[in-house]
DNA sequence: TTTTATATTTTGATTTGTCAAAATACAAGA
DNA sequence: TCTTGTATTTTGACAAATCAAAATATAAAA
């Protein structure tokens, strides 16, 4: 029963690790890449490897050379952590301060690092214990678990001709989000795919007040749909 | 007229380097010391040396060898903006978020090296431009100015069976600032000095509702106060 | 003036996170 | 099977920020 305080305490570069490779798991399976990190950190491969050693030595995940590496369990946590915080402060952001929908990413990217827990738990309670961020992405609740993402249809997928509404957006780039934000596409936006040409790649579809766009299938990709309550 | 924008970024190291600076400047006059850098800080003397040379050659501070460092108009641009953060998220994390008074302090150190200008100026306006934090201090402004503290009055030496109002606490430790809030002398308070004794080093006064109580003089040099407007 | 105490600087090492570039492993194609 | 291409690892170097401990100024006391 000693030690349960025990809170690890990891820089801003090791949380950073930790969220890439929660991010892959939740979008693929099995072990995660090098490459993966190397990508998501923006740094050499050998960087990569270097720090992961160091991540390994200190139990945060396991490391199957030249393979890739494994979330521990309390590297898991940590990592849930780093994306409450995020996912909170971004939502914050946008609620509370009426940021830019594109803009926070970048800032809850830097916040995520200083936040306190004692300093999240009010901006939860502040937010009424919201459930999802401004793009609709799960946010991990103070245990770690998070909502499970059951099977989420997207514009690239979903039936055609029905009322849906638009639940998530998988890109955080701040093209995307403006394009989305311009075209009404939030969530929340009610839509209806009218018409979907895999021949062409591209797809039409109407919004709540009978405007009708057009977008690519990759970008229809990344807009979750959901039935429309 | 090219490099209007140029943003100078420092290290939260170097913006910490820059506050004590600053802080130290505004209690005192002239040099500051190499010695008030190692105490604020935390660090060895020789830290210190090291890390002032570096700042030098980058131009944020004169070294007076073997006497002490001066800002210069950039180190003390930087600071002052740290110094804005700092106060202005203290300000909001008591407001808005409804922390405890005694501790921010501990959060804002971290939050103010994460905070973006940008989120920064939107904090600001969702406070309506606040002038003071909670302990009273002032806030500079976004060009750096600082609402000039006049001469100020303490407790220790301000006149006796006036009535005043408390302005300003100086001491930002967290048992001072619970001793302060436990009894009742927030910036805010309406109190009254009854009495001083310079021989056993005790002062009495009395609060709004009536009741009186005694503090030591080193305790009440670090209450300011004002006429009760 | 000489001594002593204190503040500051120097020197050499250490940790963390990074890069460049060479070396190596491995899967897939010829 | 041999070769090639790509992913990963190794090696050596570096900047930032720090410490320990020895060296050195300087101000104050004797």
């Amino acid at each position: 029963m000693v030690n349960r305080i025990t809170q690890i305490m990891a820089t801003s570069t090791v949380e950073n690790y930790l969220k890439a490779a929660l991010l892959y798991e939740q979008e693929h399976q099995g072990i995660v890449p090098m490459g993966s990190l190397v990508e998501a950190l923006g740094v050499v491969p050998g960087t990569v490897t270097t720090m992961v050693k160091a991540m390994a030595t200190q139990g945060l995940l396991e490391h199957e050379v030249r393979q890739g590496v494994r979330l521990t369990p309390v590297g898991r946590a940590l990592a849930l952590g780093v994306l409450r915080k995020h996912r909170l402060v971004e939502t914050f952001l946008v609620q509370t301060l009426e940021m830019d929908w594109s803009e926070v990413h970048v800032e809850a990217e830097a916040l995520e690092h200083a936040v306190s827990n004692r300093v999240l738990e009010r901006i939860d309670a502040y937010l009424g214990h919201p459930t999802v961020d401004p793009h609709g992405d799960p946010i991990p609740n103070a245990e770690g678990s998070i909502a499970d993402e059951a099977t989420q249809a997207t514009m690239q997928d979903c039936t055609i001709k029905k009322p849906l509404r638009v639940t998530r957006i998988l890109d955080q780039s701040a093209d995307f989000l403006d394009y989305v934000q311009d075209h009404g596409l939030k969530p929340g936006a009610k839509i209806e795919v009218l018409k979907r040409v895999e021949a062409s790649g591209v797809l039409q579809c109407a919004l709540a007040d009978g405007e009708e766009i057009v977008l690519g299938l990759p970008a229809a990709a990344k807009i979750v749909v959901g039935i429309s309550a």
